[in-house]
RNA sequence: GGGAGCGUAGAACAGUCUGGAGUGUUCGCCGGCCUGUCAAGCCGGAGGUCGCGGGUUCAAAUCCCGUCGUUCCCGCCA
């Protein structure tokens, strides 16, 4: 062997086909398993492509038996058929193996962790402990596979479509709406902050009003609030905005990226345009802005079967101005264990309680409130959900929101598909344009720079108009959401009033924005998508975590760096920073 | 801020309810045998702070309290 001076290998591992029968190739790459059946030695060579079967005879190549798992090595050797009866269908090079000349080790590899192999499951602390060997199995190689081909489609789409790749800044001003800013010091101005941007979202405005029309960028976004399982404290969004348009233009450049990555993902064709649903129709039907349409379940109103009913909580909750509503969840298995569970998820929800009914031959049902319920509001309910023999209703009476959104959760978690298998895209349209807080203030339910559909309408009921907003949903995971903006910058500050910012706060705030505003700024619209969230779909993951090559664990904690770590004295003094007790006393234990 | 689950050998688990010697399984690791395997096979071996601290008890992986870590969820997430 020459040592590599001028190439290390020939080929990667399945770019060798049975066409190179007869040829010398030189491989390298790492050491995925050793089968040593003492007079002949296999080794599967696995690099970035895939694998192949390198064959060794240990009396010439005695190296071989000191081979261990991912050791990187060099095999020089001539490609070869297998012997017949020996091929293994399950690799792409099952046909063929390398007859090794020569075996070099180029780096050793200590006693892993864990093994490289997707059938070992591993707790996730220790994976991200040791990422880059987590990062080695294939099918977190093929989600990293799968995320740069999506960042590619969406670039060659927009790229087509004469969309302007533009980077904003990653150091913006704090602005306390929305989510909680991360912050960041600044050492020239002691005492002030920047903070990492929620989204790129006003940036994308002044590009607007800059005159670049159609704007793009695969931006990372940081909120510092509490971590889900689809829910990183940074994570990366398309970002998307262009001028003179409405929200059919909005939706056209989002639906043809979207194909273009399921495309690309998945190989199939998105029948477009996408399904809509309005938000009212969402929250009735599904009880969530975010509904799966892969499956029925739908939520079903009882309120007038049951209102003069001499059961009390129902007849109470119609009473009062709530509603009555069930869902039929079919023939699951039932037990009190069950009902109890579904009950205190039920009151996580805000209901305070749960009604379960299974339906029985003979037309009645079988629930802890059937004697309250007379003979016909039991055959109406029945007919209502369209009860079969052995089905379970679960019914919610209570204020309608507390209702639909106990209900849609109850509804996701019995009937939800286990993989992500098909796909269930939709748009759903016609958001309000403010939601009502627990201490009955006003505040924006999309953002503050949302237009509404009608200006006089927001004027006379805030709480009831409708915003140009809209997101995009699939199998019950929200993608991202957008909206036609407030080009007009009277409107914007109209909104900003109704939102209990006062004058003297926007324009303090704000001002540098409604200004830019006043220079004829193009009507505009955009929209911005969760690349990671997508991605996690596309390669049916259950986690945004295995989409992410280094996440962050549920405290906010990476594993492998330990980051966020304690800084020198000397660091925090130079920005002007001293820490307060909460903090000491936190540091000490 | 709150609720729930998990923590036992390098990895994944069983054992915990009903206290009785660190008992066990699979993979990995070390040694030996083996010429067609592909999660190779066979034989042998090593490997343990039962997360940590405290309590109850003659005796704690097991019961109780606290704490740390991690996962899922509610709140939060323009």
């Amino acid at each position: 062997m020459d040592g590599g001076q001028e190439m290390i290998r020939s080929h990667r591992a399945t770019e060798v086909t049975p066409d190179h029968i007869g040829e010398e190739v030189v491989l390298a790459g790492w050491v995925q398993r050793r089968r040593d059946h003492g007079g002949i030695t296999f080794l599967d060579l696995r690099d970035a492509s895939g694998l192949i079967q390198v064959v060794a005879d240990p009396e010439q190549h005695p190296v071989a038996e000191e081979l261990r798992m991912e050791y990187c090595v060099r095999v020089t050797g001539v490609v070869r058929p297998r012997p017949e009866g020996t091929e293994n269908p399950n690799l792409a090079t099952g046909t063929i193996e390398v007859a090794a000349d020569g075996i070099e080790v180029l780096s050793t590899a200590k006693v892993l962790p864990f093994m490289i192999d997707d059938r070992a499951e591993v707790e996730e602390l220790v994976r991200l402990r040791y990422r880059y060997l987590d990062l080695r199995r294939p099918k977190m190689a093929a989600n990293l596979r799968a995320r740069s081909r999506a960042t590619a489609a969406i670039r060659r789409t927009l790229d087509d479509l004469g969309f302007l790749e533009v980077e904003t800044p990653t150091l913006v001003n704090s602005t306390p709406e929305g989510a909680r800013d991360m912050l960041v010091p600044s050492r020239l101005r002691k005492g002030e902050f920047y903070a990492l941007p929620q989204s790129p979202q006003l940036f994308k405005q002044l590009l607007m009003v800059a005159g670049v029309e159609r704007y793009f960028q695969i931006a990372r976004c940081y909120r510092d609030e509490d971590f889900r399982a689809d829910r990183q404290i940074e994570f990366t969004q398309l970002d998307l905005e262009g001028s003179f348009w409405e929200r059919e233009d909005v939706f056209d450049a989002i639906e043809q990226v979207l194909a273009a990555v399921v495309r690309d993902l998945r190989g199939v064709e998105l029948s477009l345009p996408l399904p809509r649903l309005s938000w009212q129709e969402a929250m009735d039907r599904y009880g969530s802005d975010k509904p799966d349409l892969r499956f029925g379940m739908e939520i079903t109103d009882l309120s007038d079967i049951v209102a003069g009913s001499e059961f009390g909580v129902f007849a109470g909750a119609v009473g009062s101005g709530g509603t009555v509503r069930g869902i039929n969840v079919g023939p699951v298995d039932w037990s009190r264990a069950r009902a109890d569970e579904l009950t205190e998820k039920a009151k996580t929800h805000g209901a305070r309680g749960l009604v379960w009914m299974v339906a029985e031959e003979d037309g009645s049902v079988r629930s802890p409130v059937a004697k309250f319920l007379s003979e016909q509001e039991i055959a109406e309910i029945r007919e209502r959900l369209e009860a079969c023999p052995g089905d379970v209703l679960l019914v919610v009476a209570d204020r309608w929101r507390t209702v639909v959104d106990t209900l849609g959760a109850l509804r996701t978690e019995l009937g939800r598909p286990q993989s992500h298998e098909d796909l269930a895209f939709l748009w759903v349209i016609d958001f309000p344009m403010f939601e009502e807080e627990e201490d009955g203030s006003i505040t924006f339910s999309h953002h503050p720079f949302t237009s509404p559909v009608s200006i006089d309408a927001m004027r006379e009921d805030p709480k009831s108009a409708v915003a140009k907003a809209y997101d995009v949903v699939v199998n019950g995971v929200e993608l991202g959401s957008g909206s036609i903006r407030i080009h007009d910058p009277a409107v914007q500050r109209e909104v900003f009033e109704i939102l209990g910012i006062d004058r003297d706060t926007a324009e303090r705030r704000f001002g540098w924005f409604l200004e830019a505003l006043e220079y004829g700024t193009p009507p505009h619209g955009g929209f911005a998508f969760g690349i990671d969230r997508l991605v996690m779909v596309l390669q049916d993951e259950a986690s945004i975590r295995d989409v992410i090559p280094f996440p962050k664990t549920q405290t906010g904690v990476d594993p492998m760096t330990g980051a966020p770590t304690q800084v020198a004295a000397e660091q925090l003094e130079e920005l002007g920073i001293l820490l307060g007790p909460e903090a000491l006393e936190r540091l000490e234990n």
